[in-house]
DNA sequence: AATGAATGAGAGTTCATTCAT
DNA sequence: AATGAATGAACTCTCATTCAT
């Protein structure tokens, strides 16, 4: 009697197969209503299982949300002339609140738990200030270069800068339309268009 | 037999001082830690009194939410000339992020849990809505009476105030040195200096 | 239509009776095995009520094994010529030993804990102590009053005495017979016989 | 394709090197605080490889204590003149005590889980009752060839002896200074000084 | 209007055991 | 002979909610 055995689902890394599902589940229900046993489920094993991979719920999220983290900076990663740097990091942010509102929906879960867990306020603060000096840079070298007139504060545009964006795009729901809105003004404010 | 009651030590509005109490706990807390338990408790009463008031802990915390986004619209009831107007709005922000940090952080839990309760992202959208429609009439009014120079596109500089004044406010940790750039920048975005 | 309403168990004292029961537990089955689900439904009531009593495991273990100590060092005050004292504690022991040997497991599983829980071991030593010291101090009576003769040593008879019941009654399963030769031998060793 | 095997590191006796482990965890920590996989760990290898040698926990369980057993019995085996051999057997447990407590700490478990476990049941019973049956046998011998005086209850003395050194050696925690006094009082009591 | 007591449903976590390789 | 991965069953503990008084 032949036995049709259904192959394992081919599990080559179900660590990270669990940090995504668990990542779904954030963005979906917030750290509120993330449960071990539903991460397990959406992946297709045991909770016994996950707890094989992740000792504790706590220890999973810090993978998940250094898994967004590394997401977000990423796509943060840009090439070509500085004026042009910074219209795509423009557009590359705007892309990212369309394709991926999740990240920005984990993000703000994140950035509120950063208040309370110092393990998170880390992680949170490293990608805040990382992307303040990335603005900070981009804004420098376009003055120096010429391509944007200066004089100008730059630490308080790229505050201005990381500000809006964040208030835009974290802040739910995102609306593409002031999303929109703000960036384009924000361009103009900074003498890009 | 006449029973002696003892008069309850204090109970002008029993459901004022829970919603109180409950406020100050997710300004705490979040959302998350809020227990109904220690909220009774913080207000010196047993559980089962508080759903007495309260049947749901949803309701408990629409009502939260409700007072929250009160205090917070009448922040934004400002008087004088209309540029006056305008500073004072920002003045506003500014102190009510220094003094009572606690409305943010209950707005932005607030924010979070919009995406995902109808009931509170129509209490959130009001708030968000009216916010704009106030920076919005501001401007049309200081352009209109000459205070501002025009012509400028009102919906987006609306847009960017209240973008990036949430974002500097309500992402924690609330960093006063760059909420204080934030603000004096968007300033001199919109003219006021 | 009457509806017959069952009357509540008539609970006067839960939390007297869960720790009843969790000492019948521990009897039958020894800290390994026991269960606050099974604790709790032994006294016919939910996990959580057994939780409202007493907030962890450790907590009620802790008082259960006070119950018994407590229990045990009752059996000891004696009264009466102190010759008689002596006879009147052994048979004290025997009839503890025939007919409530649950409290000598009780205090095995208790005595093995002690080596490994300081919390434990602070309420054992205590009742040994105790017990070895009343031992001592009515052999000395009785030598003193010329009830028994001298001299000899106490200290040593009293380690002998409590060493060879605590073997006899504590280390399972306990004999009757071999108790009745370990307390006749004893009573002829001190001269009682 | 010739496969090259690397040999086991060690593996002249892997069962016995778990026993071995176990042996010394449950001294350590009780039947309550074993665990398979620390015993494994202890070992060096996997826990599924411990499953291979002992289908189940109770399995490795009951060759501990067979092990232990052993150990005991291996020690109570004297020679030379019968008065001789009394005291040397007194003078092997407290040595045994001495230097290797933990046996006793395992006989301990053993009694108090022999009143749950017919398994264990037969061995301990096996063991107490060789032991009492060599100290009765000594005994009689001394009697027999003159070395000490008769008559006396030989039933009762082996009991009192037995009943004696597991309270003072069995029960936790062994101090050493009763443990003495008691063996002393011992040997007065049956003539051997 | 208030409470002590009670509970159902579920949370995260643990552990001996199994199985494919 | 050995293992990494997986699991079922169970455990303690939590919490919003209810109910008799």
């Amino acid at each position: 009697m032949p036995e049709e055995k259904i192959p394992p689902p081919l599990a080559p890394d179900r660590r990270q197969a669990l940090v995504a599902a668990a990542y779904r589940q954030i963005a979906d229900v917030g750290f509120e209503g993330l449960r071990t046993r539903e991460v397990a489920a959406a992946v297709g094993i045991n909770v016994a299982t996950l707890h094989y991979y992740f000792p504790t719920k706590e220890i999973l999220i810090r993978d998940v949300l250094k898994h967004a983290m590394e997401r977000f900076r990423s796509t943060m990663r840009v090439t070509g002339p500085t004026i042009e740097q910074l219209r795509s990091h423009f557009a590359g942010i705007r892309r990212l609140a369309r394709e991926e509102p999740e990240l920005f929906a984990v993000m703000g879960e994140l950035a509120l738990r950063s208040t309370r867990d110092p393990s998170i306020r880390g992680l949170y603060q490293a990608t805040t200030t990382t992307w303040r000096a990335t603005v900070r840079g981009l804004l420098a070298r376009a003055v120096a270069d010429g391509s944007l007139s200066g004089p100008r504060n730059l630490d308080a545009q790229a505050s201005l800068v990381v500000a809006s964006l964040m208030g835009a795009c974290m802040v739910p729901p995102i609306q593409p339309e002031r999303l929109r809105e703000t960036v384009a003004e924000l361009e103009r404010t900074l003498g890009l268009r």
